[in-house]
RNA sequence: GGAGGGGUGGCCGAGCGGUCAAUGGCAGCAGACUGUAAAUCUGCCGACGAAUGUCUACGUUGGUUCGAAUCCAACCCCCUCCA
């Protein structure tokens, strides 16, 4: 392999972000050069971002620590859209007020992964709502309308796949792919954008978006893709028992997302190192060596590195704290998950399936029943033998009753 | 507008008058084994109830029937072909 010149090629060559670029030896000469812009989208659907959009965070991050302007184009106007992506059904429209809600939370996100501001690079965050809500339809079509091919389009699999499988594909959500190759065209123009990355499945878009530019404004544009985020087990990277596993800690505590990375599979630690911390990669082989149980040894510091990154490096040490006290020393770390009860509640005491579903750990009666009779509950570290068991103040211990369901959860009950 | 096919639990997909809370697969949860891993095996997997059980559910709304996811009607949505 030809060494990379420019810093941050180099990174994502080294550290497993690459998958395809439009022309990798001209955009690293471009880099090289000096400092330079690249934007990401993301869509607005929800108010905060998941481990799924980790990867292209991740992208922006290095690419500002390696002297470049990271621009984050939020997808005001193309939320209102929808990418066909593959999926089944239309996504369902959002109203400008929770596309605004949206992108506060986002930027929230963001924050702690980027440095905003004005300087030259510091991270911009823009809404492409400011400039499509503002496209005439006709005029939009002669200009920029003919320089797509329909049939180039059909062969899209995020097309294909609609097709194939017979699902519906709204005229709408077809657009995407134009609108997405107009903002490229448009951050170009604006910011002297000259680079967009995304995930695999962003491909096509992209190469629209630097074929547009070469066309109508002649001007060289630059994509570049990640792989595709799978475990090595093959399942989609980011789902837990809860739902997926999000980025602030109003959605998802520090301590549930240290847990995340921390059972994360053998296979994948290696991998994750380099792609979701910053350690220098030969620490990360050191690490991705180890073998059996010494491994854990690696999804800790594995779990400490992206905690820290996503919520702060007390927050981090905090829950690998609370850990280390509860699987390994089998303790109520009074750290861990807490749900308050009123006292007078406790003194008259609750039937255990009842507690656990009023807790969380269940998400019915009927469930936590089902814990109950699997074995899986547990209430200071005893198995729950009967489901009415009642539980109440005589449980306290310190002032707390620890329950737990399987093997990881665990939470502690405080009378207020 | 015409002809045909279709809409079932988180997803895929059977069922086509009663024994259907609905076969099967995936996903999920728990147990065993382990290392808070993977793979494997076992159990569970709509809600409420201690329970015989009650309620909610098979696109929507009505109807036929002792009884409907299953039959009929209207409506909504999707697919294919034709105009």
């Amino acid at each position: 392999m030809i060494p990379h010149r420019s810093a941050f090629v180099r990174t994502l060559a080294e550290r497993g972000y690459l998958h395809q670029c439009t022309d990798l030896a001209a955009l690293d000469a471009k880099l090289a050069e000096g400092p330079a812009v690249a934007y990401i989208g993301f869509d607005c659907t929800a108010d905060s971002l998941h481990v799924g959009s980790l990867l292209p965070i991740m992208m922006l991050r290095h690419l500002q620590k390696s002297g470049h302007k990271p621009i984050v184009l939020m997808g005001g106007g193309t939320t209102r859209v929808g990418d066909p992506s593959g999926k089944d059904e239309a996504r369902k429209l959002l109203t400008d007020a929770d596309i605004a809600r949206n992108m506060a939370g986002i930027k929230q996100v963001f924050a702690k992964f980027l440095t905003f501001g004005d300087g030259p690079t510091d991270a911009l965050m823009v809404n492409n709502a400011d400039w499509l809500d503002q496209l005439n339809y006709i005029a939009f079509l002669r200009d920029y309308g003919r320089h797509f091919s329909v049939n180039r389009m059909m062969s899209f699999d995020s097309v294909k796949l609609r097709l194939d499988r017979e699902q519906p594909l709204s005229f709408l959500e077809f657009n995407y792919m134009i609108l997405q190759a107009y903002d490229f065209l448009e951050l170009g123009r604006r910011h002297g954008c000259l680079l967009q990355m995304g995930g695999s499945d962003q491909w096509g878009n992209i190469v629209n978006g630097v074929e547009l530019a070469r066309r109508v404004d002649g001007r060289e544009l630059y994509g570049l893709t990640t792989p595709l985020m799978t475990t090595a087990s093959g399942a989609k990277m980011g789902k837990t028992a809860q739902g997926a596993v999000w980025l602030n800690a109003e959605r998802l505590s520090a301590w549930d997302y240290w847990q995340f990375w921390r059972n994360t599979e053998d296979a994948d630690v290696g991998r994750f190192l380099r792609l979701f911390t910053e350690l220098p990669l030969d620490e990360v082989e050191r690490l991705a060596a180890l073998e059996g149980a010494g491994i854990n040894e690696a999804k800790k510091v594995l779990a400490f590195e992206a905690t820290r990154l996503a919520h702060g490096e007390e927050a981090a040490l905090e829950a690998g704290e609370t850990a280390r006290r509860t699987f390994e020393q089998g303790q109520a770390a009074d750290t861990l998950p807490t749900v308050s009860l009123p006292a007078a509640e406790l003194d008259q005491g609750i039937p255990a399936f009842a507690l656990f579903a009023r807790t969380g750990l269940a998400t019915s009666n009927g469930e936590a029943r089902r814990l109950i009779k699997g074995g899986g509950a547990k209430v200071n570290d005893a198995t729950v033998t009967a489901e009415g068991q009642i539980i109440g103040s005589a449980d306290l211990k310190d002032g707390q009753i620890k329950l737990t369901a399987g093997k990881k959860r665990h939470l502690l009950v405080k009378p207020e």
